[in-house]
DNA sequence: CGAGTGATTGACTTAGATCAATGACCGTGG
DNA sequence: CCACGGTCATTGATCTAAGTCAATCACTCG
């Protein structure tokens, strides 16, 4: 069985989809909507009327610049909440545009913002998700300025990790894992066979194991 | 002079110090902090009390793991605030420590919850203020995702454009830039140096400028 | 006027990307 | 039940762009 750890959500990388709480507070304030490939669901200069949690698929947010080409801002992916800063910003400033068939539900700005005004508790959860994001985030980025793809893979496990301090269970695929991780999946796999092979880790179906380590 | 371009703070990559309404309104019960190179600030499992601006210097976040080695989470730099998520959490989850002499101010939590709590726009404001920095990080992410030098330069110039849409004014020194790249400074040199060779930017040395073009 | 830093360019090396092939596994439809 | 197509996992061979080392020049600041 997969999808079944139990991670305190700081420590993950990206999406840490607590929204949970959300949907169930304003779930039926928001809709559903269903794109087809190349399908936009908003125009950069649209009046921001909500933010948008992907629930499958994916979505890029483009910028089209004045010097002809479009710019992709973010990619953003099932489960993935974007668009935060409509709350707060009077109109998109990029395009989103579906890459795949994907379904979205929009939760109204103005409801949102209602609802966290009327109950300030449900607010401080929104910032605290949001401020979890920003450590996430920059975290990520930290792990990218490491340009070895062997430390960057252990960079990525020991904080992966869950609370035993050598587990770092598997959810997804090890491509997905390999694209998080911004390595092609070629390097990601043969980097944890060198890495199996050196005595740092094992692998398993399920999970990499860091092995105990005396010295540094 | 430099540092003087009126840039909005959603188009921007990084830090977004923004929280001059902060400081004004909770400066006077913000403390400040001067750290030795190697001081450390906090530490992790320490009770967390405040959120932490750095003025000057630079420190890094750093877990520490079970399997002995330490990870670095994040480098916080002039301007940035960090540790947001103190705020929301009991204990800090990682150690500060100050890379270099530092000087940090200290906005307490408490005070800082009280005062969203008494005045909800101001909590409003820093709830956008990490909506957008989640933005500006995200799309740094998207960044790093492009793996040629060039691609990733001009995604880089595209999106720091000043409003006429073609001028990107440089602040810092070029290597920082760089850095903040992820480059290398002597490819981002050359790269700069080809784009120019090339037409398709010009440079001086307080902006490079994207050359108009007809077709993609 | 020297020391220190940033900017710049050349030469060389290498790690990671790319291209390719293969096997394991899984669901599906006949 | 099995053959087939698809995706993931894995490994080999090769290529190249980015990293690294190194040198030079311009500039600023005491």
């Amino acid at each position: 069985m997969r999808g079944f750890s139990v991670i305190p959500t700081q420590e993950m990388p990206i999406p840490v989809t607590s929204l949970d709480w959300l949907s169930a507070a304003i779930r039926q304030s928001s809709t559903l909507h269903k794109l087809e490939p190349g399908e936009a669901l908003f125009h950069q200069g649209d009046k921001a009327s909500a933010v948008f949690e992907v629930e499958q698929g994916r979505l890029r947010l483009i910028r089209h610049t004045l010097s002809s080409r479009d710019v992709v801002l973010h990619t953003a992916r099932s489960g993935e909440l974007f668009a935060e800063a409509a709350l707060f910003a009077d109109r998109y400033h990029c395009d989103a545009v579906a890459a795949v068939a994907s379904r979205v539900r929009a939760y109204p700005k103005r409801k949102l913002l209602a609802a966290f005004r009327k109950d300030p508790a449900l607010g401080e959860h929104f910032m605290a998700s949001l401020a979890n994001q920003v450590q996430a985030l920059r975290t990520q980025l930290e792990q990218r300025n490491i340009r070895s793809a062997r430390e960057r893979v252990l960079h990525y496990l020991m904080l992966a990790v869950v609370e035993d301090g050598f587990t770092v269970p598997l959810d997804g695929t090890l491509m997905d894992l390999a694209a998080e991780l911004g390595l092609t999946h070629e390097v990601f796999y043969r980097t944890l066979a060198a890495l199996e092979k050196d005595g740092i880790i094992t692998k398993s179906r399920s999970a990499i194991t860091l092995r105990k380590r005396r010295l540094v």
